[in-house]
RNA sequence: GCCGACAUAGCUCAGUUGGCUAGAGCAGCUGAUUUGUAAUCAGCAGGCCCGGGGUUCAAAUCCUCGUGUCGGCACCA
C-alpha cells in the first residue's frame, strides 16, 4: 500500500499539494479511517461529478462536499434525472475509474478563474465565496473543478461506492434561491465496508416507526383524514396509556397541579401573548359569531389564565401546572414525517411559575426528572444550553442571572452540557436535551426554557414578604416533547420490541388445545387485576402456528398453557429473544410480571 | 412550500408496447382437524386500480389538475 496524502501539522494534505509545498507527513494510506474516507469520498463526488458531466454535457457544479454519511454534489442541468438514473451514473463513474485518471492539480488567481468559468453561474457563486485570491483546480481527464481539496492520486483507486439518494436542494441552503439537483453517495477502502454499510441502512429501515407501527398496529394514517393527523389504534393506544400514567404519577411526586386549557382561544389573546404575531404563519384560526379563534399551538397561555385564576403569595411559589397538552402546528406538507413531525400532537407540557431566586433549584429538580426518563428507556442523551440571541427582549440582568442559573444547575449537578452561544429564543434562555438512540442516532425531544416575556405581557404578579407586586419567572417545560415524537423515537430505540412496563400487550397465552380456553381467560383475568393487558391465542390454528404469530406480535411474553400446567398450577413460559421455555408456578409468574410493571417509576 | 419518485384487496406486492372477466401470498370467513413451543388441509369471500377532468374504438397503463405517501432541501418558540 502507497500513500495517498500525508498528515501536516494535523492537516490532511493530498500528495500533489505536498510535493508542490515541499513538505512531508505521516503517510495516510487508502483504509477506512476517517481521514483516509475523507479524501476518498470527496475524489469520488468528482468522479460523480465527471460522469454527470459526460452524460449531462450541460451540467453545471456547485459544491461536492463530504458529510457524516459519505458525499453529495450539488448540481444543475436542464435532463430531468431520476432515481432509475443513478444506475447509469455508477457505471459511468465505473468506466471512468477503469482509466484510473490521475488527479492533477493547478493553481489560478480569482481574475483568471472568473474569466475561465464566465460561463458557469454555480461555479462563479461558488467563488463568491472564497475570500482568496488564489483558486486551486482539479483535473482528471477531460474533467476539472475548482476545488481545494484534498483529493487521491488518482480516481483508479475509487472501487466501492455507492450512489444512494437523490433530491433537491436549494442553492446556498436559502430557500429564495433556485433549486439544485444534488445526488449523495456512500465511498468505502474495502468491498466488505460497502457491504457493511448497504446491511446497516436496511437494518435502520426495518426499526423505522412507521413500517413497525404498521406491522404492530399502534397508529395509522389516511388520506381522507389529512396530513399529519394520526390516528391512534389500539395497541397504540395501550402503549400510550400506559406511558401517560407512569408519567403522571411521577409528575403528581413532584408537585405538578394537572390542569387543561381550552383547544381554542380568542384570537386578541394570541395578540397578546405575541404568538399571532410571531408564530401566526403555524396557527389554524377560525370565526365564532364574528370573533376570531386560535387554535392553540402552545399550552403557556391556558396555563396563565391558571395562574391568574387567583392572587398569589410568595409563600405559595413554585407553582407548577402540568397538562397533557393537545396542540395544532401548521406545518409545512414537506416536513411532515411519520410520528416525527405531525400537524397535531400532545405535548407533556407543564409551566413553573416560580421566583428569579428559585431557578436555580427548579432546573435541578427538572433536568433530575429528565435524567430519570431518559435512563428508564437506556437513552443516552446531552444537553445544551442556548444563550441570549440578538434580538432578544427583557431586562438584561434577568437574562444573566437566567442564564447564570441554568449554568449553575448544570455544573452543580456534574452534567455535561454544551452551549450554543447565541441560539435561545427572544424571551430567555433554554436547555435542549438532545436523545442518543439504541443505533446512535440524535432527536430533539425535550426542552427546558425560561421565559420573561410572557409574564410581562401578560402582567402576571405575586404579593412578595412586603406585599410588593412582583413578576414571577415563567419555566417552561417539555420532557418526551409529544407523546408522538417520543413514541416514535421509542419503536425505532426498541425495534419494537417494548420493555414490558409500556409494551401494548404484556403476555400472550397460548393454550394448547380447546379444552385449556377456559383456563386461559382466567389467567387473563388475573393479569388484568394486576394491570397487565394479555391476548389468547386461541384461533384454531396450529400450536406453531400460533406461537409463530404471537413470536410476531413482538409481546414481551408467551405462555403456553396445557394439560400439565393446569394441572400443576404452573405457566409455561417462552421467552421471546432466547426462545428458551422455562416452567414456573402460576403465583411466581404473576408476581414477576407485576414487578416487571412496577419496577418502573420515574 | 421547493426538486424528484410513487399510489392496484386490510397488509406486502405482480400486472408486457394501451387490448379478454385485474392476479398472488399473508390476513379474513366457512368447514375438517384439537394440536406441547416459529406457518395443518380444503373451500369461499374480498377491488370506484387514490380522486376530478381529458386523449382513444379501447385506460390500472397516456396527458392534466388535485390529494396522500416516500427521499431530500428549506422550515421546526
Amino acid at each position: 500500500m502507497s500513500a495517498i496524502a500525508i498528515k501536516h501539522n494535523d492537516e490532511v494534505v493530498d500528495l500533489v499539494t505536498a510535493e508542490e509545498l515541499g513538505i512531508t507527513g505521516e503517510e495516510i494510506e487508502l483504509d477506512n479511517s476517517p481521514e483516509s474516507l475523507d479524501v476518498l469520498r470527496h475524489s469520488t463526488a468528482h468522479l460523480m461529478a465527471q460522469a454527470i458531466k459526460s452524460l449531462y454535457p450541460d451540467a453545471e457544479f456547485y459544491v461536492g462536499p463530504t458529510v457524516k454519511e459519505g458525499f453529495y454534489y450539488d448540481f444543475k442541468t436542464e435532463s430531468e434525472i431520476g432515481e432509475g438514473d443513478l444506475k447509469k451514473i455508477e457505471k459511468q463513474m465505473l468506466s471512468f475509474a477503469k482509466k484510473k485518471y490521475k488527479i492533477e492539480k493547478y493553481t489560478i488567481s480569482m481574475d483568471e478563474a472568473k474569466e475561465k468559468f464566465k460561463d458557469d453561474h454555480l461555479k462563479l457563486s461558488v467563488m463568491e465565496r472564497i475570500k482568496d485570491d488564489k483558486i486551486s483546480i482539479y483535473k482528471q481527464g477531460e474533467f476539472e473543478d475548482l476545488c481545494r481539496g484534498p483529493h487521491l492520486p488518482s480516481i483508479g483507486l475509487i472501487r466501492y461506492f455507492k450512489l444512494t439518494k437523490i433530491a433537491g436542494a436549494y442553492l446556498g441552503g436559502d430557500s429564495k434561491n433556485e433549486m439544485l439537483t444534488r445526488i449523495y453517495g456512500i465511498a468505502f477502502a474495502d468491498k466488505e465496508s460497502l457491504k457493511a454499510h448497504m446491511e446497516m441502512l436496511v437494518q435502520a429501515a426495518r426499526r423505522d416507526h412507521r413500517k413497525i407501527g404498521n406491522e404492530m398496529k399502534l397508529f395509522t394514517f389516511r388520506e381522507e383524514v389529512g396530513a399529519g393527523f394520526p390516528i391512534w389504534l389500539p395497541a397504540g393506544g395501550r402503549l400510550r396509556a400506559r406511558l401517560e400514567s407512569l408519567l403522571f404519577k411521577a409528575h403528581r411526586k413532584r408537585g405538578y397541579q394537572p390542569v387543561r386549557g381550552p383547544e381554542m382561544l380568542r384570537a386578541d389573546l394570541w395578540k397578546t401573548s405575541g404568538h399571532y404575531q410571531n408564530y401566526g404563519e403555524n396557527m389554524y384560526f377560525t370565526q365564532i359569531d364574528d370573533i376570531e379563534f386560535g387554535v392553540k399551538p402552545m399550552n403557556c397561555v391556558g396555563h396563565i389564565k391558571v395562574y391568574e385564576d387567583e392572587l398569589h403569595s410568595y409563600r405559595d411559589l413554585p407553582i407548577k401546572y402540568f397538562e397533557y397538552g393537545v396542540v395544532h402546528r401548521h406545518e409545512m406538507t414537506g416536513a411532515l414525517h411519520g410520528l416525527f413531525r405531525v400537524r397535531e400532537f400532545t405535548q407533556d407540557d407543564a409551566h413553573i411559575f416560580c421566583t428569579v431566586d428559585q431557578i436555580e433549584e427548579q432546573i435541578i429538580e427538572v433536568v433530575d426528572f429528565v435524567d430519570k426518563i431518559m435512563t428508564t428507556f437506556d437513552f443516552k442523551y446531552s444537553m445544551t444550553i442556548s444563550t441570549k440571541p440578538e434580538k432578544a427582549v427583557g431586562d438584561a440582568e434577568v437574562w444573566e442571572k437566567s442564564e447564570a442559573a441554568l449554568v449553575r444547575a448544570m455544573e452543580k449537578n456534574n452534567l455535561p452540557y454544551t452551549i450554543d452561544e447565541g441560539g435561545g429564543a427572544f424571551y430567555g434562555p433554554k436547555i435542549d436535551i438532545k436523545i442518543l438512540d439504541a443505533i446512535g442516532r440524535e432527536w430533539q425531544c425535550g426542552t427546558i426554557q425560561l421565559d420573561n416575556n410572557l409574564p410581562e405581557r401578560f402582567g402576571l404578579e405575586y404579593n412578595g414578604e412586603n406585599n410588593e407586586k412582583i413578576q414571577p419567572v415563567m419555566i417552561h417545560r417539555a420532557i418526551l416533547g409529544s407523546f408522538e415524537r417520543f413514541i416514535g423515537i421509542l419503536t425505532e430505540h426498541y425495534a419494537g420490541e417494548f420493555p414490558m412496563f409500556i409494551a401494548p400487550t404484556q403476555v400472550a397465552i397460548v393454550p394448547v388445545a380447546e379444552t385449556h380456553k377456559d383456563y386461559a381467560k382466567q389467567l387473563s383475568d388475573k393479569l388484568i387485576d394486576i394491570n397487565a393487558d394479555s391476548e389468547i391465542y386461541a384461533k384454531n390454528d396450529s400450536l406453531n402456528k400460533r406461537i409463530r404469530v404471537a413470536e410476531k406480535t413482538r409481546v414481551p411474553m408467551i405462555v403456553v398453557i396445557g394439560d400439565e400446567e393446569i394441572e400443576n398450577k404452573t405457566v409455561s413460559i417462552r421467552d421471546r429473544r432466547t426462545r428458551e421455555q422455562y416452567t414456573i408456578s402460576e403465583e411466581e409468574f404473576l408476581k414477576l410480571i407485576q414487578t416487571k410493571i412496577n419496577e418502573v417509576n420515574f
